[in-house]
DNA sequence: GATAGTTTCATACAACTGTTTGAATTGCAA
DNA sequence: TTGCAATTCAAACAGTTGTATGAAACTATC
């Protein structure tokens, strides 16, 4: 299997320019010139163009989610087969926030990366994220244990809120910073967690009558 | 000013195509065939691709969010200049929900063509999204007024939090809908809304001891 | 050290992109 | 009608893109 120096060169460099520029604008000649390689080099290696970006995020993603399940299977032996809620949405989003925050001058190139992913949603990557479900799943399985009186509507959209905070706070973070004027310290990632993982707690252990049916009344008002 | 007939049958054929099939495999020229009409005639009336998207973009987001400023302005009048924190929270993501959401066979080529804009964000769409924080400060403002003892660091994450259910629902609707298998109806906008606004409104107002302490003292046995 | 298989290379290809051009046409005012 | 500006049109432009090709260079095996 020779060296897989040129494979991998290829990988580093186009990882690296898509996690500074971009994939809209970043073409296959700028990574075989950073990745100092013939432009043929990734057809051959990699079939295609589309492949290379599948390879660089099904690499990255699948590595975030075993942290996930391992943290998620950890808790759950632990806890004989039922995790508190709270552990369960901490393996949830920990790994991902973690992954992708932190303070910005020393944020990884996968970090990066995986942050212009979250943004940009080009094809290749979007068909895997239409693979994820399987794993999210699993997941709804623990909530399921964890909290047997709730709905599995319920659950399904906790764990969708719960997405949603996390995701979006990668996304925006820059925004977030700039509304906030810096007030948002984004670089304490563990508080971005807890503050995520309260949420969705609220969200999921919240009684029905005494919180959502007054949003509810109130929503029938307001038409 | 003449008809303005080429020109409107460009926009709509732009949205149309746009919603359907994405900003990436839409040319000008597929616009201009929809259209039945020449192709240097979106660079004479819109100078250039980017300034189409960009007033295709512009048009639908004033729109919403004039019906957010009067929904809030009616609201804090209403109360003296003071607006319930749920009001407040569903004068914010109401009109985006109900304006992208709904029974799918019956929404419109608008609805559609702004979830792409949020799934997909090309770089014209972006530029203008960044201009957004003019327009949430005065949500900011209004919070602030609703919920005085709360820190701003709260209030900003609550927005945060807020918009982050709002849009991932919308940009993630249908994995929603596959994950639960029907069970989350997102047909039901004012369900939605109301489930949003619930869980926003609970995030911003409890309290820190019983709910937030908690997770982070286990955020940090979790370490 | 010849051979077979893998990898690299320069180069060309073919298609598509948004944009421009300059002439033709239209519509309106004098 | 005449004249002038606004609009439409066909055609070409200029650049870029991902991909394919076939020869050259390399590597390891016998």
């Amino acid at each position: 299997m020779a060296s897989d120096h040129t494979r991998s060169a290829i990988l580093a460099a186009a990882e690296r320019l898509y996690a500074d520029r971009g994939f809209g604008d970043v073409t296959l000649r700028d990574i075989v010139a950073e990745a100092n390689v013939n432009l043929a080099a990734v057809n051959y290696h990699f079939g295609s163009k589309d492949e290379l970006i599948a390879e660089l995020f099904v690499t990255r993603s699948i590595a975030t989610n075993r942290e996930r399940l391992h943290e998620l299977k950890t808790a759950e032996e632990r806890g004989g087969g039922r995790a508190p809620i709270e552990v369960i949405l901490r393996a949830l989003v920990g790994p991902t926030l973690r992954g992708c925050l932190g303070p910005q001058n020393q944020r990884s190139t996968a970090a990066r990366f995986m942050i212009r992913a979250s943004i940009e949603s080009v094809p290749p990557i979007r068909r895997i994220k239409n693979r994820e479900i399987d794993h999210l799943r699993k997941f709804v399985g623990a909530m399921r244990r964890s909290l047997p009186d709730r709905s599995d509507v319920d659950i399904y959209w906790g764990l969708n809120f719960a997405l949603a905070m996390a995701h979006h706070t990668i996304r925006e973070s820059e925004r977030l910073t700039k509304l906030s004027e810096g007030k948002c310290d984004l670089d304490d990632v563990e508080d971005v967690v807890a503050r995520v993982v309260s949420v969705a707690t609220m969200a999921l252990t919240a009684g029905r009558v005494e919180t959502k049916a007054p949003a509810r009344a109130l929503a029938r008002d307001a038409r």
